[in-house]
DNA sequence: GCCATATAGTACCATATTAGTCCTGTTTCA
DNA sequence: TGAAACAGGACTAATATGGTACTATATGGC
């Protein structure tokens, strides 16, 4: 557990396909076929991602949608962030006075200090990364805790 | 978002408040008061753990839980597991053959690598952590990506 | 100017997951 | 032997998510 979304995986998925042709603008419909997902559901992402900056929309005839950076320049995080919202752990991790048991619990500053580490990964994380497989040569993320 | 359930949430509260008293046998009952939630919910949170080993059950009566190690070597990733199963951000983290777009998308690799990271990181925070506030000057989880 | 194409926004429904509760059975202690 | 307490599983209700559809708006070509 502690997944991701199934529309923020798909998010991802179009992005890369996207980033494959930086200056193309492709339809939505190109794009899902392309993923091999459905185009209401490609869609309804791609709204989102363009609301969000990450991508720019052309409409009309022979419109579509383009990446508005370099994928190297293009964060996981951020693709999460547009899906999904904030990344955080726990609804207390967001802001203070949305979790009834603020007062008695005592855990908030940890799993602040949980989800911004792990929000930090992920935008270390590329698209241009994502794009290729890692090797298995390739060193593991790692992340520095508490104490680090 | 990228959330642990509320009930993860839940196991986490009551194994800081089982921490507290190592060696005392706590009801569930006791156990639901302390942590102000229902009982039914810290029992079958209860059940899960000693399912996993993190605490033993006592039946009968005076019987109750208690943790099986110190709480500095619990760590947070154990019972994230022993309530939501293995640390994974997308099916295809788990193993292969879940995800129907396998042999298509071409991202599992990466998945798989920044899950682990994850995974890791949890693995690394403690229960003896969480059971005090982090310091505002204590500096933040660090989480190396895929090019550390 | 008009029509075809394509995105924007929103609202909706169906389904899956999660949370929460309850019941029945077993164990332990007094 | 009875009360206290956990084990296991089944069930219900609430919520979240995924997926779809509809209307409006913008663009480009004939």
């Amino acid at each position: 557990m502690l997944r991701i979304s199934k529309l923020t995986d798909y998010a991802i998925v179009v992005m890369v396909e996207l980033g494959e042709s930086p200056g193309a603008v492709l339809s939505a419909q190109a794009l899902a076929e392309r993923s091999h997902l459905e185009l209401p559901t490609v869609s309804k992402v791609l709204k989102l991602l363009a609301r969000h900056g990450l991508v720019r929309s052309y409409r009309g005839a022979h419109g579509g949608y383009r990446v508005t950076r370099p994928t190297a320049e293009i964060s996981v995080a951020e693709i999460i962030g547009a899906i999904e919202g904030p990344i955080a752990m726990t609804e207390c991790s967001v802001e203070v006075g949305l979790c009834s048991q603020e007062h008695v619990c005592g855990l908030r500053s940890n799993w602040q200090r949980i989800s911004a580490a792990v929000a930090r990964a992920m935008e270390e994380v590329s698209l241009a990364e994502m794009s290729r497989p890692a090797r298995p040569s390739e060193p593991g993320l790692r992340i520095a805790t508490l104490n680090a």
